[in-house]
DNA sequence: ACTTTACCAGACAGGTCTGTATGGTAGCAA
DNA sequence: TTGCTACCATACAGACCTGTCTGGTAAAGT
């Protein structure tokens, strides 16, 4: 009942350069709204964290929501950037979809992991928040990544595979916040192998 | 922020019989919390869900912590006996592996499934709440009956094989959830049909 | 007739939350 | 100096939440 541990202030008077207010509301939303829960957190928590007025938080967001939203934003900025880097590593369509997974394995096997933030935040938020919006447009993102590179690799149903794909990172996701299991990235990359190399063969066969 | 729709009693004092109190109460509970999130439904809201008196409910629970915990037992006991349904329809461990992922298919498709309780109770309760090994025991439960399947059916690593399989049961919930997609249950159950076959045929590969 | 049990209805205290309003401070530019 | 901007600190209103308490009602047992 009291999650409250130690909130101390990220950077207090003493530093010469003091981020602008917006960024530090915006940093200490990130970590505890993701650490505690949206709904466990109040504003009164973030701005005690972030060493800002509460008027500061009115002035810079139009509430509670609007911080939710931009923290959302974030996340989904910060998990695209991770899964384009990896992307990057590879050229060939099927190595480029393992690479999805391999953008998951370093950041679930951080002890402070607490699951997918927008799985989190859909499954506390009420119906028609604002926030919802981001966590969809997160997940059409990473489908039709993984759609259109499925496409690529001559999948003979790449919508079907993508979808299932989908499935097992949002299950090791799952499996390593509820389990504390960092070794399902590593059983969902193996799962994701079979199901992309059984899609393919298919199609080579057909040609055959 | 208004999800109190119409919570209108589930029986008034008409019914010749009224159900007891506490049947009362876990019924409401069940429904209001299941659909609107442990956290946003306050006990008023239960208790005039379920057309009891407050002192009814600090009668026969300990608080709300409590009737969360009995909420959670509730869903539970429903899947294991859905699960077990399906169970009995088959013979082979292989069969009754798929048998988990088609007891999942007709709830997926209810229109107001709101993805799997446990996975949105965990997101929601804080890290130190009753409910939480209701969670784990459900997910254990699931795991290693699973597991102990893929052993008789001869998979060449039954641990990694019901893992996988988990990945895609909690990610179908998750789609179901998130994207509102009800085929989910279909394309884990497929996925599955593949994740099973090639651990089942190396083994049979190595023995030959 | 009396008591016990189970229950409903509502008031209330103590706490937490969001959002607003007030007042004071430091830096910078004209 | 004067004025402007950005900001911190705090008090406060209104709403909501949990949990306790009191009082009244009706049925069943003794």
């Amino acid at each position: 009942m009291k999650p409250e541990e130690m909130d101390k202030p990220l950077n207090g008077k003493t530093s010469s350069v003091r981020r602008p207010a917006r960024e530090r509301l915006l940093a200490a939303a990130e970590e505890l709204f993701y650490q505690d829960g949206v709904q466990s957190v109040g504003i009164d928590r973030v701005i005690e964290r972030a060493g800002v007025a509460k008027a500061s938080l009115y002035g810079n967001f139009n509430g509670k929501d609007d911080l939710v939203r931009a923290y959302l934003d974030a996340r989904f900025e910060a998990r695209r950037a991770a899964i384009e880097t990896k992307l990057a590593l590879h050229e060939a369509p099927r190595d480029k979809m393992l690479a999805v997974f391999d953008a998951m394995t370093e950041p679930l096997a951080k002890p402070n992991y607490r699951g997918c933030a927008f799985l989190r935040a859909t499954a506390e938020m009420p119906a028609d928040a604002t926030g919802r919006e981001v966590c969809r447009d997160a997940r059409r993102w990473t489908r039709e990544l993984l759609s259109g590179l499925a496409k690529e690799a001559g999948a003979s149903n790449p919508d079907v595979l993508a979808k299932q794909l989908v499935l097992l990172y949002d299950g090791a996701a799952a499996s390593a916040q509820m389990d504390r299991d960092p070794a399902a990235a590593a059983e969902a990359r193996a799962a994701a192998v079979l199901l992309i190399d059984a899609a393919c063969a298919k199609r080579v066969e057909s040609r055959a």
